[in-house]
DNA sequence: TTTATTTGGTTTATAAAATAAACCGATTTA
DNA sequence: TAAATCGGTTTATTTTATAAACCAAATAAA
């Protein structure tokens, strides 16, 4: 009945990164940060979680003299994102 | 922008017990366990919380000569889990 | 009848997760 | 040149989830 939710996604903060990279398609740590109003330290641990998922890419670079981290959602990422939606809508009776 | 997530709502198994619960207004431990494959201990743990938060309400009873636990919603857990489901719509982009 | 075994749980210990605090090098600003 | 800010990362702490161990009562088996 109740299948299992990715618990990579099942996660407020991851769970909010990937709801902006679906509509955005590309954001950096600066505008996630202010979107989310999270810490840096948190976001920079579930940006990494994401990545090493394989469910966003990161980009580090530059923009000037100042560095800029990039992240972009992969296909996997959306693929993973659209099942959790579906496992999920089975618990909210949606 | 994106709201809070009630923490006692986003947990993969609180959540099933209140999906449950939604939908038949009543259900002991021993159905509870069935449908969500949780192991008692899990369980246990996951329905004290529920209940200490007022969002339902258990009865430890008998059934001839054994213990039985029942689990109800309340309104309070309700309108929790409702609101929950609307924070989340923003997640998921619904 | 005593001894397993099962039922219906609870309590306690452990593993994993989220989060914040502390830190860091580079860049501005005062 | 000292202090503050930016854009982060690393590490420590707190919170959660989960399973394992346990328990009393009931039933079944020997």
């Amino acid at each position: 009945m109740f299948k299992q939710l990715d618990p990579l996604l099942h996660s407020e903060l991851r769970l909010a990164i990937m709801s902006i990279l679906l509509s955005a398609e590309e954001a950096d740590f600066v505008y996630l940060k202010e979107q989310t109003k999270s810490t840096s330290g948190n976001l920079s641990v579930q940006i990494d979680k994401l990545s090493e998922a394989g469910y966003i890419e990161v980009e580090r670079g530059f923009v000037g003299k100042r560095t800029r981290t990039v992240c972009k959602i992969t296909k996997v990422g959306i693929k993973a994102f659209e099942e959790y939606v579906e496992s999920l809508k089975e618990y909210l009776n949606l």
